[in-house]
DNA sequence: GTCTATAATTTGATAGAC
DNA sequence: GTCTATCAAATTATAGAC
């Protein structure tokens, strides 16, 4: 049931944000009663900052092993965790969304969103072989989580596909 | 007055989005009752639909006249608009953050929010002089917007900055 | 234009039974 | 683990006086 929370909150977050989503919501998504919610997590910041925690570590699996690709397969990796965001689920970036609410977030939950931004940065620079001497791992976030953004509030899906298109003819 | 209410949602909006401010605390900022901004602005919806044209005509009038100014020079006006809200502002940018909630939010908003976008493509593309053949208006505003978002999540702000060299480079 | 007053709903959270 | 019951506070919005 946990599981089944976390996932009804990340499809409402990934859409509305922080203040996107209330217990009564996921409660009835779920089939409980918003009490049972606090079970589970006590409270809200409780509940966003595991939610954080389980998107990030669904991604490093994703991923993989850095030591085990090259740069360019690296980059084209996270690329394709963008990419299947915006055309398998057709939803935001969860992180993309909190990290826009950062003022607003509670601590410990504008940590953890900080802690993906690190994680990918960080398979980036692991990854093996050759790089650009100028590749930005921090770049290459940038203009995904900004692609989706972009390319969902124009409602034109090529604008990422391009964007993708570009950065692996540079650094993939 | 009206102005002021304008002021007071756009600070308050730029950090926790549409569900980040109320009637209430706007009321408060201000110095009036809540009821009375619902003179100003019949709706919530309405008041962020004008909160985003306002953001977007005080952008047009930052950037000028896109006939009067090199495709290089228009480049570099755009970067600046998101410098400024980085450093000077601190803030996150209105439209990122809406563009982010897209799904979230009432259509006109999110149409109003699809404009702003527009606006600067049509700034960067109506700009005089030769472009790169490469150059994509949207990928710039992208990594903008995404770079607004890992710089204040990352708590460092030198990530826009080397995101906006970088741009000059090769278009500015 | 701003106020008081109020409505109807929703919010996150707690206590305690089962 | 989930429930009922409840709370105090906050939400958007309206009616009508001044």
């Amino acid at each position: 049931m946990r599981e089944r929370i976390l996932e009804a909150a990340e499809r409402r977050a990934r859409a509305g944000g922080y203040n996107g989503f209330s217990f009564r919501e996921l409660a009835d998504d779920v089939g409980i009663k918003s009490a049972s919610i606090h079970y589970h997590f006590p409270t809200k910041a409780s509940l966003a900052e595991a939610l954080v925690s389980r998107y990030a570590e669904r991604a490093y699996s994703d991923l993989g092993d850095p030591a085990s690709v090259t740069s360019s397969e690296a980059v084209q990796r996270v690329c394709s965790l963008f990419e299947r965001a915006l055309i398998n689920e057709d939803k935001m970036c969860l992180c993309g969304l909190f990290g826009a609410e950062h003022d607003a977030l509670p601590p410990a939950v504008a940590q953890a969103t900080a802690d993906f931004f690190r994680g990918l940065i960080t398979f980036l620079k692991k990854s093996t072989g050759p790089k650009r001497p100028d590749f930005s791992p921090e770049a290459l976030i940038a203009t995904l989580e900004g692609g989706l953004i972009v390319a969902r509030s124009l409602g034109d899906k090529a604008i990422l596909r391009n964007i993708v298109q570009a950065q692996l003819k540079s650094n993939g």
